[in-house]
DNA sequence: ATAGGGTTAG
């Protein structure tokens, strides 16, 4: 009531409907007329009317006002009608049934009735009724505006509707509304929805004028479809464009994507513009950040971040738990989960996943133990597959590999398959032959077996030189039509992401990094370097797994690092999947070497190599 | 008489 005007309604005309009117309307809510004596509508008329119309909050308020049009003969009336209908379909009312029975009642929408109708299915949950209703608009001979088009794309958005949204366009293109910039930012959501890569930056060029938004959902349209290295090369675009700039959305998409990617002095650059254009104070950009810096492994600067802030929620605390736990800072993750509790700040089952992972990647086993047994007794969270895999995982790496086991069996929720898999990693780690052959046997009845699956199984089956089962297994592989990825390792140069995958001969320095690689190669072998071949796949003759070891996507980043950059940098790696054991060594083995911190971050965790030692003590 | 687009962090 607080918008309408003293002058036109005095405080003792303001009441609602009487509490006998609105019990029967509870009963009855296809009723179309309140009978009785005329409240505070009854002398509207004109813009008046209008205007209380706009500022009716609630659903009484609005049926006083059905009443008062059918009374005065104004329901038929377009004006009124779709004021009314504007705040009922729309929200905050959004009383999708209400408004449904109002438009069916009306005698001849017209399109910016329907548009509010199609515009209010877009946000309810049956957003496939508006495609709908935009048909049986066409088939009533009712013209669409730009705007009927941007909601109804909005309405195959939510619906899915791949089919739907080509429509869509085609008729954009039809009925020329291609020149609104908002809609074609629409349509570029739409194809990126559907991972429509090529068709979103086609909308995007078409585009005449393109404003921060529109950059945007580029941006995040590249990361939908893993085009990462794409959308930092959109930021540099943006900030040397006269007409938009990066604002705060931009830098919280960028933050996350030189996060996938390892990113770190890319990450800076975001940071400082963030700094200069005051970002930095928001919540959200700084819990952004604390993730970049820690997935980059600068876990200082993540903490630097973290205790600068002000105000620190549940979010904050949990990025900083679990950066420190993939970092290896098991027990300062344990302590920040405890001095969040004196911050007065409640985890949620998000934090717990953090603590718990921390305590696997540190080997906790008790501390591990003791966390997920008080986090139903204490905070009332009951375990998710999540945390009953960081458990297994624990246990599984401890050796309790049957305990494990058991556990899963236990477990209320259906396990999924990365459950399965954290099991055949620890029974690859303890050899367990036998129980990864079940494991397998789950994940097959999952659908879920990957090549990774298999590679597992076959080390365990190397490793005790059981090649008839390894011969199986690879027969197994190829009737199922099992294909392994190459493995892929990235690293950053002059803000340049660099790409390899295992003897891959396609970077432009290529001559110089193989030549570096066998300089280096050498050079280990002197300090005492010998190739481990025990989880190679073949049954090979030594010669031969030592040649294929020796181009590993992991080696070839390390020596482009080694190549490019002077002597003392840290070398920082991202690889897609996990590091082989001889990797590890080659890594631990060239930090003392060649005096250079190695920073590799695997698809599990950090291992940080100095001085020729890992943070992590065993290899995984 | 007249509405619309992107991100929501771990």
């Amino acid at each position: 009531m607080k918008a309408i005007s003293p002058r036109r309604f005095s405080v003792s005309n303001c009441r609602c409907l009487s509490s006998h009117a609105a019990a029967r309307i509870n009963h009855h809510p296809q009723i179309q007329c309140i009978p009785g004596p005329t409240n505070f509508t009854s002398h509207l008329h004109g813009d008046a009317l209008i205007s209380f119309i706009k500022s009716a909050s609630g659903k009484p308020h609005l049926l006083e006002i059905h009443a008062h049009l059918i009374r005065k003969f104004l329901f038929e009336d377009a004006i009124f009608f779709s004021a009314f209908l504007f705040r009922v379909a729309l929200p905050p009312l959004h009383d999708l049934a209400y408004a449904c029975r109002l438009f069916s009642k009306f005698r001849k929408p017209d399109f910016f009735q329907y548009n509010i109708m199609i515009r209010a299915y877009g946000m309810s949950d049956s957003p496939g009724n508006g495609f709908q209703l935009y048909q049986e608009m066409l088939r009533s001979g009712v013209s669409p505006n730009s705007l009927t088009s941007s909601f109804v794309t909005n309405c195959c958005i939510k619906s899915g509707s791949f089919f739907g949204g080509l429509q869509i366009h085609a008729r954009i293109l039809r009925y020329g509304h291609q020149s609104d910039g908002r809609l074609l930012t629409t349509l570029m959501d739409f194809y990126s929805s559907k991972e429509k890569y090529s068709d979103a930056c086609k909308v995007f060029d078409e585009m005449s004028h393109r404003d921060t938004i529109a950059w945007n959902v580029l941006i995040s349209c590249y990361m939908r479809n893993r085009r990462t290295r794409d959308a930092l090369r959109a930021f540099d675009i943006m900030q040397s464009s006269y007409d938009c700039q990066p604002d705060d959305v931009t830098c919280l998409l960028l933050l996350q994507a030189c996060a996938n990617l390892n990113a770190l002095a890319f990450g800076e650059g975001v940071h400082r513009y963030c700094e200069e254009h005051g970002f930095d104070k928001a919540m959200n950009i700084c819990n952004a950040l604390i993730t970049m810096y820690s997935r980059c492994g600068c876990i200082e600067k993540a903490f630097e971040v973290f205790k600068g802030m002000t105000e620190k929620d549940v979010v904050s605390w949990t990025a900083m738990i679990s950066g420190l736990a993939s970092n290896g800072y098991g027990r300062d993750a344990i302590e920040a989960f405890r001095e969040m509790q004196n911050a007065g700040v409640s985890p949620d089952y998000q934090t717990f996943t953090g603590v718990l992972s921390a305590c696997s990647h540190s080997g906790l086993l008790d501390e591990g133990r003791m966390v997920f047994n008080s986090m139903s007794k204490e905070f009332g969270i009951p375990p998710n597959i999540h945390h009953y895999g960081c458990v297994v995982d624990l246990m599984g790496r401890a050796g309790m590999v049957n305990e494990a086991y058991n556990l899963i069996n236990s477990m209320k929720v259906r396990p999924d398959a990365t459950i399965w898999r954290t099991l055949l990693g620890a029974c690859r780690i303890h050899g367990q032959a036998d129980l990864g052959e079940q494991v397998i046997e789950h994940l097959i009845e999952l659908k879920a077996q990957e090549a990774g699956d298999y590679v597992l199984l076959l080390n365990i089956y190397s490793s005790h030189g059981d090649w008839d089962k390894v011969i199986n297994v690879r027969k197994m592989m190829k009737d199922r039509g099992i294909q392994t990825n190459p493995a892929c390792s990235t690293i950053e140069f002059r803000g340049e992401i660099h790409e390899f995958v295992a003897n891959d001969f396609s970077h432009p320095r290529k001559t110089e990094i193989f030549e570096m690689l066998d300089e280096i190669n050498q050079q280990l072998r002197i300090a005492g370097y010998v190739a481990e071949t025990m989880s190679e796949l073949h049954n090979v003759g030594v010669e031969e797994k030592q040649i294929a070891l020796s181009y590993h996507s992991e080696k070839l980043a390390i020596a482009f690092g080694v190549l490019s950059t002077p002597p003392g940098t840290s070398i920082r790696v991202a690889k897609d999947l996990r590091i082989c054991v001889d990797c590890h060594n080659f890594a631990k083995m060239l930090s003392a070497v060649y005096n250079r911190e190695v920073v590799i971050r695997d698809r599990n965790r950090f291992h940080h190599f100095r001085e020729g030692r890992c943070s992590c003590n065993d290899y995984w």
